[in-house]
DNA sequence: ACCTGAACACCGTTCAAGT
DNA sequence: ACCTGAACACCGTTCAAGT
């Protein structure tokens, strides 16, 4: 059947020493390689000649890929995390104002970072790394300390969190279009008109003032 | 080399007659086989056994797996069109609120088109079958006799329906913990909270009247 | 302990027929 | 015109080594 004459040869990439590749490199690579490819289509064969390992090699560190990318997407809230700037505003309408336009402006100038955040390819574990964000525990501190209940605080942050992933997910899939056939504003814009919507209904919940101007 | 000898055998599925299959048939069958495997796991060899074809007779329909889903998409934009009631409510509050409950709870209730319509799994076309939802135009139309202008009823529409889809992408991913380690409502009265908040912000946007009850 | 190619069962898609 | 199995290049993952 004549064999099959060993024409391996192929590229001869020489063997790895021990301790070459880590998860932290690999993740790293994989996010190098999604500059490229969009992460629905990251396959492990390319990732690992990207990286220059044996596909096998990846799999040392990685159970699946759906476990890499459930790593990738920790990755990616933690440099989410530490990318949002400390809360800043006079008030609390600007804290909360200026908070989720960092969100929505962070998230949306990286595609990588949005997809495994906000539409979740990997949609995996319940919590994970997602809890434990300070400066959002901050947040409802300041609308608690402003009058709001906690459970107030609570739905406000989920309400206005919803918003901005609503916004980015919309943007990204390019509905944008559904009712904005001509005309339509600039996306930034669209998104304040709706930040400052909610917020000022907000303001209406508070026991007393804010009704006016809380300015100076 | 010793011939395979030939054990085809298989199934013996019996050839199918010229007419036996199309479009509305391929896309009927996709739906009912989501009903056991989520779309992103959806193969065309699986889906042709279970609409008893050869794999290759779906090609003829469709030129690829995207393309399928896509139609499968323009299919669940359909149905929920054609599932959203007609516009209720004594004014355009009740009305807003009334659309997107509705909403809310049709995506919510049906994982598929959730993921078809929201999270956008094909993810296609600029437009495809969105716009033509006169439904959407109706209430825009309220919004305007209202007293809005229409960039501003524009605005409302893409922000309420913004805050719905994030809504139902953040439970469907369940990172609803992100702030709710305990307690917490359950999941159609925090959407309630945000429809109200938002409908009450929109409310000041109005002129004049609308401040109090617009009760009757 | 870590790195590896070969192999396995599958996938999306195309080809070259069959009717 | 429509339906088909076999085949192709790929994928995710595992096995059985190599060092």
């Amino acid at each position: 059947v004549a064999a099959p004459a060993k024409t391996s040869a192929k590229q001869g990439r020489t063997r790895r020493a021990r301790g070459s590749i880590n998860p932290a490199d690999i993740i790293a690579g994989a996010f190098d390689y999604c500059r490229t490819t969009p992460v629905e289509e990251l396959s492990m064969p390319q990732l690992a000649a990207h990286l220059k390992v044996g596909v096998t090699s990846i799999y040392w560190y990685f159970k699946s890929k759906r476990e890499l990318i459930d790593a990738m997407t920790d990755e990616a809230l933690v440099s989410f995390y530490e990318s949002m700037p400390p809360l800043q505003g006079a008030n609390w309408e600007e804290k909360l104002r200026n908070f989720f336009a960092s969100f929505y402006e962070l998230l949306g100038a990286d595609e990588l970072k949005c997809d495994l955040i906000v539409r979740r390819i990997g949609a995996h574990s319940e919590e994970g790394a997602i809890r434990a964000w300070p400066r959002a525990e901050e947040l409802l501190e300041t609308l608690i300390a402003a009058g709001f209940s906690a459970p107030m605080a609570r739905h406000a942050f989920v309400t206005l969190s919803a918003y901005t992933q609503g916004i980015l997910l919309v943007e990204r899939t390019g509905q944008s279009s559904v009712v904005m056939r001509e005309s339509a504003s600039p996306a930034s814009e669209e998104f304040a008109f709706g930040i400052t919507n909610i917020i000022s209904g907000l303001a209406l919940l508070l026991p007393r003032k804010g009704r006016k101007g809380a300015v100076a």
